[in-house]
DNA sequence: CCAAAAGTGTTAATAGTACACCCATGC
DNA sequence: GCATGGGTGTACTATTAACACTTTTGG
């Protein structure tokens, strides 16, 4: 074997984005440093095993955390720069965190995926702690996972023009125009006509009206709506 | 260092579309295999250097076969299944190819480029020949490069959805609007209606009409038009 | 004159955009 | 009764899709 080429390890890392009122969140865990120091919150990951694909990978991971078994996830870009390592704490981290002498090289694949804010999350037992952060207030965090969050809030558009479907993992099961409302606005950076945005539901034959309505609000109760996979499912195939 | 976790090599593998008449081809490359055998057909790829990144390999990589510096590409997938290298001719011919007591595992980073399908292209010494193939009667390939053809085809329609101007790296500086709308019919598998897509180059204020026209055919001559990016770069700052 | 491919226009349906006022509720 | 956010309609524009005949040229 040519010294120069790479023999290296290789990590999944998740973006998990979450919504709540009107911001995008991602999910962080702390790792466990001993350093009580600074960029201890970083993007879930982990080496994958021998036996494992990539894939499978950041189910284990985004599994372990969330408890769910089928989460809907992507993969969406590899991150292979030799300086990604460069950082003197994330080396003495890796070091530990996995028992090994010395890692020459890591890149990593990076997978984003979706989860109900509100739902109950283990705390695996590496990490410290397991938080959400919206992405306007995001910490400096170690290795290139700031860049990693960038291109996934660039990505989860191209998601969606794919499969619409997936901002319903954001949501709770009954919501309001102006919850999908501003979910579109955070993905999409940019203010929706609320008017123009109340036609466009009524067009998606997927997204049902319901009687519930809001209540004890003080003022006038919004209209709840529930998403309809198997109309959405027959719609998709139709076309 | 857990033994359960992976450490690996990784390359890239480089699908390079081409267009001729009205068929996309990929560039091929022969590897040097000592059986005459079946599979000597493969994807242009390369494990990666030490001190350089994925994009950086595949540039590499492209250079050397098509002596363009700056080519257009694109990272599009990671291929990561343990079970890529199951093949046992893969295997040796990795291990011949590199010189390499044994790899355990290799994953791949793919990447998808344009050229033109008449340019002059170096043979890499490590290569016997290479070769254009329509994407309709490719060979059975090593490792999972079939599949990784597969996903280009569809990846190429993304790529063009975000960047139209990569199609005129596929055509000849002067060209004609049947061969744009065959290069269109080609990436999304479906034909244009002819009237139609001559409105829509229309609208395209960065496709150029010539005064130029065939010469020489035998029936009325097609008018030629030219992409001109400056016009293009402009309209796609000012949205 | 004939074969072969180029080129051209209209209509209808749909989707997008801009824009301002009344409604229901709790306090 | 007032503050708060919910909900509605119209006119204009742009885009898409369907569809058939005439033109030019070489042989």
């Amino acid at each position: 074997m040519e010294n120069s080429f790479l023999r290296t390890y290789v990590s999944v890392d998740c973006v998990v984005f979450g919504f709540d009122k009107s911001q995008l969140n991602v999910l962080l865990v702390q790792r466990n440093t001993s350093s009580s120091a600074s960029k201890s919150l970083k993007l879930p990951g982990s080496l994958i095993y021998q036996q494992e694909d990539a894939d499978a990978g950041a189910h284990r991971v985004l599994h372990e955390l969330t408890g769910i078994k089928k989460i809907t996830l992507r993969q969406f870009k590899s991150f292979t720069s030799p300086e990604r390592m460069s950082n003197k704490d994330d080396r003495a981290w890796l070091e530990i965190a996995y028992h090994n002498n010395k890692i020459d090289r890591l890149i990593t694949i990076a997978y984003l995926s979706l989860c109900k804010i509100n739902r109950k999350l283990n705390i695996v037992s590496k990490y410290k702690t397991v938080e959400w952060r919206p992405v306007s207030q995001l910490p400096e965090m170690p290795f290139d996972h700031n860049q990693i969050v960038a291109e996934a809030l660039s990505e989860i558009q191209n998601w969606m023009e794919k499969d619409p479907a997936i901002l319903f993992k954001l949501l709770p099961l009954k919501f309001t125009a102006t919850d999908l409302r501003h979910l579109y606005e955070a993905i999409y950076r940019e203010k929706q006509d609320i008017r123009n945005f109340h036609k466009k539901i009524a067009r998606m034959e997927y997204i049902i009206p319901l009687e519930e309505k809001q209540e004890k609000v003080s003022h006038k109760a919004a209209r709840y709506y529930k998403f309809d996979r198997i109309i959405y499912n027959k719609q998709k195939l139709g076309i």
